[in-house]
RNA sequence: CGGGGCGUGGCGCAGCCUGGUAGCGCGCUUGUUUUGGGAACAAGAGGCCCCCGGUUCGAGUCCGGGCGCCCCGACCA
């Protein structure tokens, strides 16, 4: 994309309501604009980085068999009378009336859908299991919005749902998500640590949290340094081996990891001093089982193999996808701007043309912009260098490949690498391949 | 939902107390000179002053009502 013609404002005075990083370099790096409270517009660049997103959500969902579906924003209320929650869902709801005065509500979650959806189409045990899930906005009408898109009322989220024949069926759906949600923060270039988190009336210890480390996280957090060691994407795990998914299971759990409300200072005091990590986190994802809770009560079955009905086992797995790009902004960003990690960056790298006009230069940026058109932004607008400096640090995308006068005339391209300032001449094919990888 | 605050060119704000030609900085347009870390000068454009009603000769300013947005707290992917 050649800047001079992008849908790309930015600002250079923090808007007012922006009391946060991540909200403030947001607005200023023309990634979204507010257009009622809690809800956003995503311009182009903040776009691009939400499909970055969901693109790894999508690899890593499928990776473990889980299976995309899109169900729709708006739902029936007698969908939701047959769990029993459209009373029990409290004013966060937003509910609606169509022009027959039938009750619908815009979906803050999707539990009861899916299991109807499960009903009608699967019908025996043989058929299990089966994991489903979709990316999809979600309304939740929240009492105070803020923070920009970590606390929106309407949010992009990807919800999944396993349905299983045994507890241990569900628990081995369970493991095989833990590994999917930790690979894919991983590669989003996110420490997100999974914690426990209260499982109330069901019981049990299957229930995490994940949250990205983060100084302005609403939850504190209390965790063995071991788990920001671990390399989940080297880590060989056998999904279809319930032993190597339990190994796997007791890798993780076995390090100590809580959120203040759960926190037992006890087990925290046999941590040893040196591996002891606080902080504050951000929650982008969570897992839950909550066994036959829904099945149960809309009567949702398949036939067992004594030919008895049987209620499938559930779990549901949520991740946060609007919410993670103000989680990676606030875990990723400097004085300057933002500091977006390769994998969801809007584009690879900034060319900066120096001196729009200069023949030598102009030549080379339209080389490098020639190479890869849809993986760079080219400022090829007429501003000073300055201006270009600063605009460049704002949007943060990996890699700036600056072209100037200066070393145009000898065919080199300065490299400048955005989350550590290191530079590098290259050649234009160096500066290239560098960037591109491969 | 309790408490507090704010709505004035695109953004940040002043003006309101004490009613009388709607301002400043940034941005935008045109021109000239500049040009490796947010240039200088000159000339311009751009406003239902949130909405409705009231008081007044006259309302951005005073009064009443409404709407929108933000902050603190309790609650939350």
């Amino acid at each position: 994309m050649r800047l001079s013609s992008a849908f790309q404002p930015m600002l250079k005075e923090v808007p007012a309501e922006a009391q946060i990083a991540s909200h403030r370099l947001m607005l200023r790096a023309g990634l979204i604009r507010q257009t009622s409270s809690g809800i956003y517009a995503w311009l182009p660049a903040g776009l691009r980085v939400l499909r970055n997103i969901e693109r790894i959500v999508r690899e890593e969902q499928n990776a473990i068999g889980a299976q995309e579906v899109l169900m729709p924003t708006l739902q029936s209320a007698d969908l939701w009378r047959r769990s029993g929650r459209y009373d029990a869902y409290g004013p966060e709801m937003l509910r609606i009336k169509d022009r027959h005065e039938r009750e619908m509500l815009y979906g803050p979650t999707n539990e009861e859908m899916i299991t109807d959806l499960f009903g009608q189409a699967i019908k025996s045990y043989r058929e299990l299991p089966q994991v489903l899930y979709h990316i999809q906005w979600k309304f939740r009408d929240e009492l105070r919005p803020r923070f920009g898109v970590m606390r929106g009322r309407e949010f992009l989220m990807k919800d999944a749902y396993s349905f299983d024949v045994t507890y241990e069926g569900a628990v081995a759906s369970y493991r095989r998500m833990m590994l999917a949600y930790l690979r894919t923060f991983q590669r989003l270039g996110v420490r997100a640590v999974p914690m426990v988190a209260d499982t109330g009336p069901i019981g049990g210890n299957l229930s995490h949290e994940f949250l990205v480390l983060a100084p302005t996280g609403e939850s504190g957090v209390f965790y063995d340094a071991a788990l920001e060691e671990q390399d989940w994407l080297a880590q060989d795990v056998d999904i279809a081996d319930t032993a190597s998914l339990e190994a796997f299971f007791n890798r993780v759990t076995g390090s100590y990891a809580a959120t203040d409300e759960m926190h037992d200072e006890k087990a925290w005091s046999e941590v040893p001093e040196d591996r002891r990590r606080e902080g504050r986190g951000i929650e982008v994802g969570h897992i839950f089982y909550f066994g036959t809770k829904y099945t149960e009560a809309m009567g949702i079955s398949v036939s067992g193999s004594d030919s008895a009905p049987l209620f499938p086992q559930m779990g549901s797995y949520g991740i946060g996808v609007s919410r993670l790009v103000g989680a990676i902004i606030e875990a990723s960003h400097d004085e300057a701007g933002l500091i977006w990690p390769d994998e969801v960056a809007p584009y690879r790298a900034a060319i900066l043309n120096l001196k729009v006009g200069d023949a030598a230069s102009d030549a080379i940026c339209e080389r490098l912009y020639a190479a890869a058109p849809d993986a760079f932004l080219y400022d090829d607008r007429s501003d000073r260098a300055g201006v270009k400096f600063n605009d460049a640090d704002l949007l943060g995308h990996p890699w700036q490949m600056i072209v100037g006068p200066r070393g145009a005339k000898e065919g080199m391209v300065e490299l400048k690498r955005r989350a550590t300032g290191e530079r590098l001449e290259l050649s234009v094919e160096d500066a290239l391949s560098r960037v591109l990888g491969g």
